[in-house]
DNA sequence: CAACTGGATGTTATCGACAACATCCTAGTT
DNA sequence: AACTAGGATGTTGTCGATAACATCCAGTTG
């Protein structure tokens, strides 16, 4: 879908009537203001008589604390910081949206900066701008190298976060790789018959592209069977089509394991115009399942990712940090196998 | 790609420093706050050797201007709330990585509040939440009637504005349909000997669905064809899937235009195992051009729509408005038809 | 040389909320 | 009836910045 925007279209000139305070609501309750704040604060003692002149005059003036009045006392503003890139993109995208929801649940907004990958610079100006918002805390949702070090340079005042796909990294390596999920396409591909692999990665400035390839590897290993080469891409379908397109020779392989279902799609277009069937002659497996990987031609085995719940671990632990609280923090399901048409039985030579 | 959250990854303990504030610049420099305040508005009258000392001690303290104060006394925040309905979608969250980027070029954050469409309380909670940031500005980037619904429910104190893609609708009703650029892909499609089509729409409740449905409506007039029917989705693959596969009978059209390219994808794969070819025995066309649509079975022909220009024009529009600024607003190009192998001559009966 | 002018700088008030402290009132005690 | 404890409420200060007003001083003028 789309939308653009309307030059001349319905919008609202700003009312001039100011919004009304702690010190208005007071008057019109005949009390002082601090009573008010006291009542908004959640205070016990307030004669039943005073509290209900001071929800009087509340309602009477539509009041809505002012936060910025409020942060600026308290010290704690309820807005998050929260950097990615390429949102344009499912994966960032789905995670962001988590995130936002599980903030707004919290009573926090979201400050979503997409950082541009290809432009340093603009992630320095970010930062700064970011600094300045007194924010409460601040997340990295998609980690790129640029990303981990504009974190590492910049010195946040408030608790910052990395979520990064290293998930358990710390506590159990092997838990770590399975986390990632390839372990689960490979063991798949394997149980088919594959026996000759090949891997389309993507940009290794990612961490998660990074964290594939190693899961890929270790998993090829564990299951005994051989690499047959790794290929690389960006992420996008295009890459995954020139990875295959600009072959002179395929490799000696009977099944790919693409690090995304956009360069699957562009995978399996280069390989049907070389004339291959999918699955007969070659099997294709993506990750993430995109809403749209069920509806490829054929529809593509991949790894179910709960995007969603990884946005809203990220803030859950972030608000474990900014409250200190010691809250259970949320878990997010391991990626989930979904076996589709796009792989089959190794074919017989 | 994906990433999921760190449990015990890479983080940062919040520094126990405070921020330093103007009086403790004022202090360091043997000046009052009011100077260094002076100066970092951007007052000429300060005598160099003054000036010099303010530099030196903004710059050995690392100042960061506080902009929670600064808006609380001067009543304007940088931030811009934008709300928009399920970001995960291609369309909306490059709409909003443009204004993202379009906001941070002009010194402002963006509270990006994704709604969910399907719970209007959640709506309405969104909006309180936002009012209460005292923001410069409100910016609707997805519309949907309850997204209208709501906005009009709401008075915010500041400039609001909607982007739709009913674009000049006020100026020039063609000019609305044309720029929807239905028109150009059903004109396609008559140039290919096409004379009865199906339209597969969006929700109605979104309003870019419904400026879709009457551009289809009016071009196929224009071009003297038959609209064969009208089959609805709900944006996604799987809805476009099910429009086709759930037919008992095709209608009698050798021609699909669909509101979106996620639908053409879920479509040709149903009409594919009808053991129809596309475009031999029907073409199909889509709108938006996702970068995957290049790397469909076959290649769709589709519009280009620049969504981050819209994202752009929205913010741009919405600051002018802010500031009241004259500033000539910036155009949004109009959607390119992009021929690819999806569409095709009509079969001769 | 005193009065004046205007540029440079300092002092105080303000935004809206919350917190600390001060004060008032009521009910219970002797 | 005077006294007190403690609950209810009011007053003042604070967060960090900007605005309005006040003051200071050097150089000009008559």
């Amino acid at each position: 879908m789309s939308t653009s925007a309307d030059p001349t279209g319905p919008s609202r000139a700003p009312a001039k009537v100011k919004a009304a305070t702690i010190y208005d609501v007071a008057q019109a309750a005949g009390v002082s203001h601090q009573t008010v704040s006291r009542f908004l604060t959640g205070f016990e003692g307030i004669r039943p008589a005073t509290r209900e002149r001071v929800v009087q005059a509340l309602d009477d003036l539509g009041y809505r604390p002012n936060l910025t009045a409020r942060s600026l006392k308290s010290g704690q503003s309820h807005r998050i910081g929260a950097l990615t890139h390429e949102i344009s993109q499912v994966g960032p995208a789905r995670i962001v949206e988590g995130a936002s929801i599980a903030a707004r649940e919290a009573g926090y907004v979201l400050d979503i900066v997409s950082l541009d990958t290809r432009n340093p610079l603009a992630i320095e100006e970010s930062l700064a701008l970011i600094t300045q918002h007194d924010l409460a805390g601040v997340l990295a949702l998609a980690v790129t190298d640029e990303m981990t070090r504009a974190f590492e340079a910049t010195s946040f005042r408030v608790p910052a976060y990395v979520a990064s796909e290293t998930d358990g990294a710390e506590d159990d390596p092997r838990g770590m790789l399975s986390r990632v999920g390839i372990p689960a396409l490979v063991a798949h591909l394997a149980g088919l018959g594959h026996r000759r692999l090949v891997h389309i990665a993507g940009p290794t400035i990612w961490s998660a592209a990074r964290n594939r390839i190693r899961a890929y590897d270790a998993a090829i290993d564990a299951q005994g069977l051989v690499s047959a080469g790794i290929l690389h891409g960006d992420w996008s379908a295009a890459s995954g089509y020139r990875a295959i397109a600009e072959l002179t020779d395929l490799p000696d392989a009977t099944a790919y394991v693409v690090a995304n279902d956009q360069m699957a799609l562009g995978a399996m277009l280069a390989l049907k115009e070389r004339g291959l069937r999918i699955p007969d002659d070659i099997s294709i497996v993506g990750v993430d399942d995109i809403p749209e990987a069920a509806y490829f031609d054929p529809p593509l085995t991949t790894l179910r990712n709960d995007f969603e719940g990884q946005g809203r671990a990220a803030v859950s632990r972030l608000l474990a940090r900014i409250e200190r609280s010691e809250a259970v923090p949320v878990l997010v399901p391991p990626p989930l196998l979904v076996a589709r048409r796009s792989s089959g039985p190794a074919p017989q030579r």
